[in-house]
DNA sequence: GATGAATGAGCCTTCATTCAT
DNA sequence: CATGAATGAAGGCTCATTCAT
């Protein structure tokens, strides 16, 4: 939790020292701004959420609000496609090491993308939950499309190594595009078992989910399967 | 409850200013509330959705809607058990045919899951989606409770196939409970995407994603998986 | 109680004597309308009733109500002018004992009223409590001046008997009228007293209340008070 | 208290669009709305009285009111409170003054609360009569504590002059606290009787109709009444 | 007559957004 | 820039009264 905000304000920083000293103090507040709307929206939810709950959590006044962002929606806008980047700068970083063969590739994004549900799961509920079934969001093309291209284009790192690993002969033929929607949404799916188990419905720990899930899939996507899946019986 | 469905098509042809004297007429009433309620819940969400809306869509008064249903969240409580009743139904009468093999079952519970999901989306949207993120229900027992019991009758009757398929020996040793899960948890990843790509985001036919993750996961789980997967390469 | 809806019952006997038995039906069912409302009013207040609450107490539908009552300030008024003639006939009924002295008159006229208070208290809050600060009955003369008929009816029998004590020279010279006047309000003033009091805000029963008030007044109003009075120090 | 009561004619002056920025205008907005419901309660009582039209009275918009008031309950447990106080501090007031005999003081308390009854008659309304018979306060323990606190304390005065009446030997032997009871529940009385004659019920001056009921009480009361007492015949 | 479903105006309260200061 | 008071349009829900049956 805390490795991340020190990355956002070392961010921050960073463009104080571009920018006029003022530019600072209002990037300050901004951010002071979407971390208390991020924690709401996560808790509470985005209608839950009203702005004067926003603002006393940053310790602004309502008017400072309207500052800084458009609207309502705007900043949540902001939220989704913050999350979605810092997810994708988690990916790159994870991809950027290197990795020995598809399967432990696929393994490592696998634990990244677990990583981020667990460590910013405000975020998480942000970008792939909450704006679920709210007809603003859905319809609001401006809302969807700058999360949109963040999504496919995390979606095509990931298709990157599944073509790496079939070119390698490490992976059966398979259509890639598709196999990367598929596992994407698998373990979104788990993760969203995860976020209904909060309310008791069911009680497996997600790491075990996802590793059987990974370990299903790979027995299903290698050559050699044998050899990269453990633990499947347990 | 297939019943019912029918009796959507039917009573829009006795529209008339009808008091609801007798018990089909006061279901017929109670029936269009809970149609309308549906479809604009399913669209707008539980938020985006007011009783006003809720009792146009039905041309009924305001006033009436509260003749037959308690309160906003009562009809949502109630549109999620029949929803998921119908699923249930639905299952069910698919695992009463004669299917041979694991493999076959596990692929008919599957398409049978996509039958509700495209028949029903409305039904879909609120069971699965439209209360993630709303702490107004996430804290309600009552309305969650039923919906939960659902779904865990749901998935004891996967976990029985899987169950089966390891003591007939054409499932590899697995933790019976845990795979369901994630099966399921795949299944509903799946159609999240889809439902998120409503909006465009990708271009893959939800029958081929849900195929090949049934594949995959086949592929993975069965002890001869040439016999029962084809087409994952295409 | 019991001996107040005996007669209620055996007035409306004889009507139905009298009139048509379908009549008598009306007058069975108007009364349970009746007694619902007034038991409902006194514990609920005005607003707080509903008129489905009525009928229901009555074991009718809401329907026939608006058969027998124009409206629902209609039976207020109703119940209003039926507790006051109550109050009346035990007036009467008290005064048509032969009563020595002006003391032991105006003694038991106040225990009559008090045994009014306690025997009908549904009634009693219904004409001296509730109207008050209700702005619908303060301006609607139809519904205030048959209670008010009533009650200077009352004030003029006990003005009779302060007169009468004048007359016999055992009451000091007074305006009749005037300390007929006092003498009412000082008893409804300690009533009032005793339904505040039902909220814990004094604790002294009501008869002391009740005798000290009259043992108090008697002394300033008799001509010989030490015959009369009896244990004002206690 | 007094203080705010000149506010009252004050501010009309000044009224213009003016943003609260400052307490002063605050107060203003606060002591209007206060005003407006204080006016409108007494008339109309509370549940005859509606939001809307406490801020139409105060010129105000409906949102406007919850700015200043948690609920339509709050601002009526403050007039009551801030009435109850109004009627305590006239008391101090005239207590404060040398009077001498108990006779005299006992006369002083009688004209203080009929002055307040006069000159602060929407007060009046609010704290002795509009409760009654409103279900809704009489359970609610926020509502009436204060109320009852200030009242207990108030009795308690007028027992301490009782009390000291009989240690100076000029009041005969009584229970104090009973007689005063008595003695609010009296004054009480007549000016209930006084507010429904405001409907024309009888048409005795209440100051006639107080100090007869002094008169008699006194004359029942002093140890030497002859003295104190006078027009007791009028 | 009797019924009770139907109506819809109206209530209290909330909150995104504006704008005077 | 910053503030936070002000706004007023809804929203969920109730209930006296009506009227088709």
């Amino acid at each position: 939790m805390v490795g991340v905000f020190e990355s956002i304000f070392i961010y921050e920083e960073r463009r104080m020292k571009i920018r006029a000293r003022t530019d600072g103090h209002k990037g300050i507040k901004r951010r002071r701004l979407l971390d208390s709307a991020r924690e709401l929206f996560s808790r509470q939810g985005y209608g839950g959420t009203t702005i004067s709950q926003i603002t006393a959590g940053a310790r602004e006044s309502t008017g400072t609000f309207y500052l800084y962002f458009k609207s309502k929606i705007e900043i949540y806008r902001i939220l989704s496609v913050e999350g979605i980047g810092l997810l994708r700068g988690m990916m790159e970083e994870t991809l950027r090491r290197p990795l020995g063969d598809a399967a432990s590739r696929l393994d490592a994004i696998a634990r990244t993308y677990l990583e981020f549900y667990r460590a910013h799961n405000d975020y998480y509920r942000i970008i792939a939950i909450m704006h679920l079934g709210q007809e603003e969001f859905m319809s609001d093309q401006d809302m969807l499309a700058p999360v949109i291209d963040e999504m496919l284009a995390m979606i095509r790192v990931l298709e990157g190594v599944i073509q790496q690993g079939m070119e390698r002969d490490e992976i059966v033929p398979v259509d890639a595009y598709t196999v990367t929607s598929v596992l994407w949404g698998m373990m979104d799916g788990i993760m969203l078992l995860d976020q209904r188990s909060v309310t008791g419905i069911m009680n497996i720990p997600i790491e075990r989910m996802l590793s059987t899930a990974m370990e299903l899939s790979l027995r299903g996507l290698l050559k050699a399967p044998d050899v990269a899946v453990r633990g499947l019986k347990e």
